[in-house]
DNA sequence: ACGTGATGTAAAAAATATGTTACACACTAA
DNA sequence: TTAGTGTGTAACATATTTTTTACATCACGT
């Protein structure tokens, strides 16, 4: 069974949209700050549910905010 | 912050191919059957990093398999 | 009736994600 | 310089996911 790693385009989507804070991204996603910069800097990969929220947040389909790459 | 539920596609998925049983299933992404069974009944909502390795399972993006609902 | 394979379920423990709090640094504005 | 904001990070606590083990039921073939 191949391992992947998850990547993802927060940082990206958050300067695209108006430069928004990890904090505005947090609140709209109904989590701490911290959750976020641990995703941004991927220290670990977020719930499916929190990252369908986070999609949601940059009104994008999931799979252009997270990647898994074996 | 609105609440959302998510749902899957996986007995279907596994149905249509060739009627794969879940502790197949299981076998392809790692996991134990238990783990599968628990998704596939929505008791809990698996990790975005094993949602990945089940949609790669049935060779599907992964909205496809997963799907989340306000 | 019997054995086998697929599935449903449950309890306890292990692993991982998330929250809370706190401190630090860089940058900008006053 | 001082205050404020955005960010990085760490330790500890809590919540959730996943494993392990075990037992049960159902359908099917012999």
């Amino acid at each position: 069974m191949e391992e992947g790693s998850i990547h993802n385009q927060i940082r990206k989507l958050r300067f695209m949209h108006g430069e928004m804070t990890q904090q505005e991204l947090a609140d709209k996603v109904g989590v701490t700050r911290q959750t976020i910069n641990a995703i941004e800097a991927a220290k670990y990969s977020p719930s499916l549910e929190l990252a369908f929220k986070i999609a949601h947040a940059f009104d994008k389909p999931l799979e252009e905010v997270f990647t898994y790459e074996i």
